[in-house]
DNA sequence: AAAGGACCCTGGGCGC
DNA sequence: TGCGCCCAGGGTCCTT
């Protein structure tokens, strides 16, 4: 479910309910998702505040002051449901989990966030907060799309004489943060660019347009994924990404959006995942 | 070092 | 109603 927009939204919904809260107690309903948890995590979580919720790529990082910091990846399927009554009193029921709840976090402020994720390719982790950067999921993760230094000529550089389509570059977390299956091809449509072009043998010029487009695509989606957001209990961002219409995106067989254009939606499969564009306005 | 594929897991949709 | 197949927003690991 969750590209950087989405998980931005699922950040933005929890912080309310998190931030200044102490976790009151952590329910553990499995001993992994992707991987096993640190040692002791239920333990490690309960009674610690949550100083600030943060983002960086595709994980949610929760500062907790004692020093350590809760990692999260949703990966495909998972979500953070909040529920309870954060402005009211504690809530002492603890209702049986529902299927694929995997961690329950019950706040002090009454609120309760579930993380439910079907496919568990989700993850968690416990780091030391000094030292969260240099996390082997997090050390080698590029640019931050939305941030100062993703830049025309950091893109050019990291693609420069690079062999494979434009397509899997631009999902290489490693050469920018953040982007996913659906944010690739819509940016790729808007910049004209075919998706299986070779990254390195693409102009610089039209590299460079790539920068702002893909700001543009993330900060729209962040935008529509923030107005699902009214009911805190939608902090999952599921709204925010399927009401969105794509240009591309799951378009197969449908007419291509540009006026005049007249193609019809095409669809390839790069790197085991499918890619949508359309073959007259990409090249 | 870089590129491509298998694999992790569950569930939904479809054709038969 | 059941079965088998394909597909799905992510990422790691292994092999060339």
């Amino acid at each position: 479910m969750p590209e950087l927009p989405e998980v931005e939204t699922v950040r933005r919904g929890l912080a309310p309910v998190m931030e200044g809260a102490v976790i009151a107690q952590a329910q553990i309903y499995r001993p992994d998702l992707r991987w096993p948890f640190p040692e002791r995590m239920s333990e490690r979580l309960t009674g610690a505040r949550v100083l600030q919720l943060r983002r960086r790529s595709k994980y949610i990082l929760a500062d907790l002051d004692r020093g350590e910091t809760l990692l999260v990846h949703l990966g495909m399927s998972g979500r953070m449901l909040v529920s309870g009554d954060p402005l009211g009193r504690f809530v002492h029921d603890h209702p049986a989990p529902e299927k694929h709840d995997h961690v329950v976090l019950n706040m002090d402020n009454g609120a309760r966030i579930t993380f439910n994720d079907p496919r568990r390719f989700g993850a968690m982790d416990l780091l030391d907060t000094a030292t969260a950067e240099a996390h082997k999921l997090l050390a080698s993760i590029g640019p931050e799309p939305l941030g100062n230094s993703f830049t025309e000529s950091h893109l050019v550089g990291a693609l420069d004489s690079r062999n494979m389509p434009i397509k899997s570059a631009l999902l290489d977390q490693k050469i920018v943060a953040g982007l996913g299956n659906i944010y690739v091809c819509e940016a790729l449509f808007r910049s004209g660019i075919h998706p299986a072009r070779k990254a390195g043998r693409i102009s610089k010029s039209r590299v460079e347009t790539l920068v702002p487009i893909i700001r543009e695509v993330l900060e729209t989606a962040i935008e529509a994924g923030g107005s699902s957001l009214r009911d805190f209990r939608q902090a999952d961002g599921e709204l925010g990404y399927f009401q969105h219409s794509f240009d591309v995106y799951g378009r197969e067989g449908e007419p291509c959006k540009v006026a005049e254009c007249g193609q019809t939606i095409h669809r390839i499969v790069q790197s085991g995942r499918s890619t949508f564009y359309c073959p007259s306005c990409q090249r």
